[in-house]
DNA sequence: GTTGCTGCAAAGTGTTTGCACCCTG
DNA sequence: CAGGGTGCAAACACTTTGCAGCAAC
């Protein structure tokens, strides 16, 4: 684990009294190795085939601190569990979701970002986040 | 309940050999005059405080029901609950969430839409549909 | 009178929490 | 050696399901 990652979680880590673990690098390490769209379980099932034992609880509860970190960030692709996204130097994008194949690809568009902005001032809404998905096949499985 | 949805449902019941009662007759007047996106629990609770005594599954499945038949959408706006929204004769719209008041403001902006079709043409993606959210405060909170 | 529908309570998900013990700093 | 961290199991919130009796056609 080379990383700038581990800095930022030993950061936010000295500055909240809390404690570095081996259960804490490990899920790390194991997040950071992932593919982007990660859930609790499988990085649980994931870390569970390497020889470390750790809680399901104790992944859901380090996955709560990566996100207030910063590493990673909660996503809801409407399948019924919450997915993990790394976030660290990371430039925000959307997702076209296949539900053939379960495949995520990701992209970004300027222009629907500003129209975006556009329309929320048109109702002086003020946007703290957002997300946009499209939903379909992707070119393997149409 | 004067409406065209009724026929929409009960024309979906007579051509899949199902039934018409008096449960799904209250679960649609009350789902068609509740505000935009209900979910089950709030719409049960509705059902409740009028005289009709209907159990929490059958509002549940119920709403299956009008989801098959094309008179409601499931949404997931990420509060940890599914919510229903009234899709009969109704145009595609994207949503703004308000996090302070839960106020649910619906737009729709053409060249967004287009935006979208052309990202995933490009990626020979097929896009069987899309959400939108905009997560924010509205003028009344912000 | 079939056959589907309902209410109830039990079972299922995915996630969170209480607690006694353990380990880091 | 103090205080946070962990594993476990129980608790949770929302939703689904099995079943015996009921009602619509």
């Amino acid at each position: 684990m080379a990383s700038e990652e581990l800095d930022v979680l030993e950061n936010y880590i000295s500055k909240h009294n809390l404690k570095i673990t081996h259960q804490r690098r490990a899920v790390l390490k194991v997040f950071l190795e992932s593919e982007k769209h990660v859930s609790a379980e499988e990085l649980y099932n994931t870390i569970s085939k390497l020889e470390t034992k750790i809680g399901l609880a104790t992944v859901y509860r380090t996955l709560a601190l990566l996100t207030k970190s910063g590493l990673a960030s909660e996503m809801d692709f409407g399948d019924g569990q919450k997915r993990y996204e790394h976030c660290y130097m990371h430039e925000h994008h959307d997702h076209m979701v296949c539900t053939e194949c379960g495949k995520i690809i990701e992209f970004n568009h300027p222009l629907i970002e500003k129209f975006q902005e556009e329309v929320a001032a048109q109702s002086n809404f003020t946007i703290t986040s957002h997300k946009l998905d499209l939903i379909g096949t992707c070119s393997d499985c149409s």
